[in-house]
DNA sequence: GTAAAACCTCCACCTAAGTAGAGGTCAAGT
DNA sequence: ACTTGACCTCTACTTAGGTGGAGGTTTTAC
């Protein structure tokens, strides 16, 4: 009585199978493996096959993805992965800690972004060439200050 | 002793003009046309040329970007200003309040995934399918919970 | 044994926010 | 007058993260 995509003899998943147990797209396993982030045995028929862990790693790539990470950084972080062994509990906090970091620094600079704009609302800043939020580090006034007092905005 | 890009006599700015004035590329200010951010006039010679509080509209643009928000959205902010009259200080402000609320959603999102997290570091979340994180509102054991016990992770 | 479902590769396409270059025209200074 | 720089349009290319289809093979179920 089990269903067709579950079977009970083979341990290794089919794309099919990893694609509906991890809920991400076969094209996007293909896309994955493409770009080195997973990877496949074949089959003698030139089908994929994947250890079962193979499910664990994915899980880790949406989670790190729903954390904003892109993919090319998700890619380095699982470089750093033993490859002779599924990840550990330990590996997973490592990883996690350093995507904390950069969740953090990306929740900072927004803030940050966000207290500016605080501080702007209500000063018509806009309007001025002094406002920090609309001159923020970058050019504007670099061809010289003299000529600019003649045609004002 | 003006230089040669700021003459006295015509108050419309050429597109370097603009460019120079308000740090964005030319091909950039190009490309802000034809998605309808700007507008400009064309002269004899088929150039364009800009009123002077176009430099207003553009840093407008600039600092919505700094914000995060994408262009497709700042073109529907600025699609609700006045087309007769320049920005106001009122018009600022109510524009940068509804950018305000998408920069405290996009940090409240953050924030949230990052409580997450904290909470899941040092749990071994992954390995299990019981992890909020992992488990975040998408697929996953929508074809049936049944033959899972079968092979588990 | 055969039909259908699943799989394969490769190529094109999508959004976002532009940049770069080709080939041609216009404007400005001397 | 002429040269040079600024401008014009149009097409192609970029990165990120994929999706969709064409055309062909393999596996599976009956």
């Amino acid at each position: 009585m089990r269903s067709a995509d579950t079977p009970l003899v083979t341990r290794e998943l089919t794309v099919g199978q990893l694609a509906a147990r991890s809920g991400v797209a076969i094209t996007a396993l293909r896309f994955y493996e493409a770009k080195g982030l997973i990877s496949s045995q074949r089959n003698a028929g030139n089908q994929r096959r994947y250890p079962r862990d193979m499910l664990r790693r994915v899980a880790l790539i949406k989670t790190a993805q729903r954390l904003g990470i892109p993919l090319a950084s998700i890619q380095s972080a699982l470089d750093t992965l033993p490859a002779d062994r599924p990840p550990t509990t330990e590996d997973w906090n490592r990883l996690s800690e350093c995507w904390k970091a950069d969740l953090d620094e990306r929740i900072n600079r927004l803030t940050a972004l966000r207290d500016q704009l605080n501080g702007c609302i209500g000063c018509g800043c806009l309007s001025m060439d002094a406002c920090p939020l609309r001159n923020w580090g970058d050019s504007l006034g670099e061809s010289g200050a003299g000529p600019r007092l003649l045609d004002q905005d």
